[in-house]
DNA sequence: AGCATAGATGACGTTTACGTAAATGGAACG
DNA sequence: CGTTCCATTTACGTAAACGTCATCTATGCT
């Protein structure tokens, strides 16, 4: 019988954000935590999309980008009805997300040949001033 | 004996970039066109660079970045001299690209988790409807 | 010479993604 | 009971990355 939800300073500790942070995703409805009274308490639901909101932005999306790519991740019983056009939003998603990778595979190659230049001059110019 | 630069109107063109766009990246020092009178010609050099930011932009990277490491993929010969920093920092920035791609291949992994989950709803939902 | 077209140069506007400060409200502690 | 500590709401501020005029200049037709 765990709380199994957490307090706004706890998230933020957690995941490096500020209160600022997660009171302005809950405002763009990216995050719906509960209320107690007042007080925003986070569920496992908005630990795991906060965590999808994290690395989206890691990769270069925007916040209305993630909010509709959000509910992908965590379709349930009520978005099994429009199930299909979520999933063909995936499917353009998934399209996207591997043509990233591509792209950052042929970046990675791209940036260790540059390097290997570097290190050949460095060495020429080591022999240089040994010779 | 070909021109080897572009006008801006045929770099926008090129690489679907507005004029604003590329006089912003000349005032933030990430492009240096050559002038010729007032219009500006954009070399070679301009256009690597140019590639290199909007990929950039793609994996999340801010310009303030972007502009830091474009030396890393062009070193010359009049960076050799502080080639052993440049490569540090070159050494971080595949250290960093290289955490991404782990980081985007587990989010594509995921993603396609969902999918099949998803598919398997469909499957049901359509083997309800005809029994 | 007149005019269109392309580009340049400010200058102000806009959107995104928060930061920051002020005022307010409970809960806890000595 | 006063104070301290969180948290909330409201509101204005800000940095980044351009968009959008308005105005000016140069160049090339005709």
């Amino acid at each position: 019988m765990t709380t199994d939800t957490m307090t706004i300073r706890e998230m933020c500790d957690a995941f490096e954000v500020t209160p600022r942070t997660l009171r302005f995703y809950e405002a763009k409805e990216l995050l719906s935590p509960i209320r107690e009274g007042q007080k925003r308490l986070f569920t496992k639901r908005d630990r795991a999309r906060l965590k999808l909101i994290l690395r989206g932005k890691r990769f270069g999306f925007s916040l209305e980008e993630i909010r509709q790519l959000l509910d992908l991740y965590h379709m349930d019983d009520t978005q099994v009805t429009q199930l299909s056009r979520t999933y063909d939003l995936a499917r353009k998603h998934l399209a996207e997300m591997e043509a990233q990778r591509a792209e950052l595979d042929q970046a990675i190659a791209e940036l260790k040949a540059q390097m290997e230049w570097g290190a050949e001059q460095i060495a020429r110019r080591q022999k240089q001033a040994a010779g």
